[in-house]
DNA sequence: CGTTGTCCTTGACATTGTCAAGTTGTACTC
DNA sequence: GAGTACAACTTGACAATGTCAAGGACAACG
């Protein structure tokens, strides 16, 4: 339970941990291996086992760190300069390309561990409070209930699926030559911005702050 | 090349691609396994190999017929009774949940091996065109280059998003108590649509058809 | 000094992806 | 109709993987 006795550079789980996030942002939640993570952070085949139980701990204390760091991350969105909308699209995009492997992992049902691995449900859940936290800064706190949680969705889908098709998706293999990828991704993050400003000056909703 | 000789019930080819869609759709495709494929069709272990060549090669072929499947169903769409926007995210919803063997596939880079199988490539590329036509619909042909893929990325990002959510995402375990599913995501459909043709018309684009 | 616990390691086993080498049947040539 | 060729598989083997079982080293505590 307590942190462990010696916590010098050679804090094993940590290295476990970076070695298997590094393996999925390489290659793959799909490539991940135990005994290439043990290999990798110099351990025997079995280490990782201690710390983690077995493949699906490990890869749930992935998704409990993603989860950590998206929830922070809402937190520390700066909405001086931007419309919430478009703040919220940066920091969601910013999140998933920064941390790729916790990303990865985290969205994918199948393999996140959120249902049998309770702290990381516990994280998740309060990234997703967060979530809808920066929702009512953007749609303001007029709406409805049922309307905040559609607008939630909705928002939450753009940015999800940009993100994916951006990581994962055929997206960036199929842009036309000559268009720089960043710059396109800027223009669909201002275009989709303006959208949710738009419908939501028309719902007669006015977002928060000054 | 010659469609095999004996076309009877015993067409293992499609046994055996029947049998991997059925794991990826109960256990994802993290949990497909050549010999629990061979298994189930009720052939040796090497058999799949015979046709697919390798894992990869099952994985290619899963994703060339999703994607025939997938331009086919955008095809067939009906623009007769709803918007354009609304027709299209109804079309992609719609694949993404029939056919989520297939789905689980085709939009993971990793694995899809759309890079590697030139056959799949063309088909996916060929979804791709009926997408961007659908798109040219939505928003009409008075719009520039630049503006219909910006535009495109954002739809597809949007109904992507709300589909790998659904499906693998963490969204349908999220829903509050009492909320019913269906109804959400049909909430979701509609908001997104009237946002998108709200901002069609902001842009002074016209969709196309009477 | 003995016990208990954490933090690992070594060993073993069934299962997996894949290479190599058959086997069987059908088709087609000479 | 014997021979050849090729598709459609099968059987066998091998290294690598996930995981269980059983330790060992070392600190903390009584």
């Amino acid at each position: 339970m307590v942190p462990a006795p010696h916590d010098q550079l050679g804090d094993v789980r940590r290295l476990v941990l970076d070695a298997a996030i590094a393996i999925i942002e390489a290659d793959g939640a799909e490539s991940l291996s135990m005994r290439e993570v043990a290999r990798r952070a110099g351990v025997s085949h079995q280490a990782p086992y201690h710390y983690f139980g077995d493949r699906s701990g490990i890869l749930a204390a992935i998704s409990e760190e993603g989860f950590a760091q998206l929830a922070r991350a809402f937190r520390e969105v700066d909405f001086s300069n931007t419309s919430p909308a478009k703040a919220g699209f940066i920091a969601y995009l910013g999140f998933a390309r920064k941390h790729v492997g916790h990303f990865r992992v985290m969205f994918r049902n199948d393999i996140c561990g959120l249902a049998t691995h309770q702290a990381a449900a516990l994280t998740a859940e309060d990234a997703f409070n967060e979530l809808l936290l920066m929702v009512s800064r953007t749609i303001g706190v007029s709406a409805s209930e049922a309307e905040q949680l559609t607008f939630a969705i909705m928002l939450w889908s753009q940015a999800h699926g940009l993100a994916t098709l951006i990581l994962d998706g055929p997206l960036m293999n199929r842009l036309p030559v000559g268009v720089d990828a960043e710059s396109q991704i800027q223009a669909v993050i201002e275009l989709a911005s303006q959208m949710v400003s738009l419908q939501a000056t028309e719902m007669g909703l006015v977002p928060q702050g000054h």
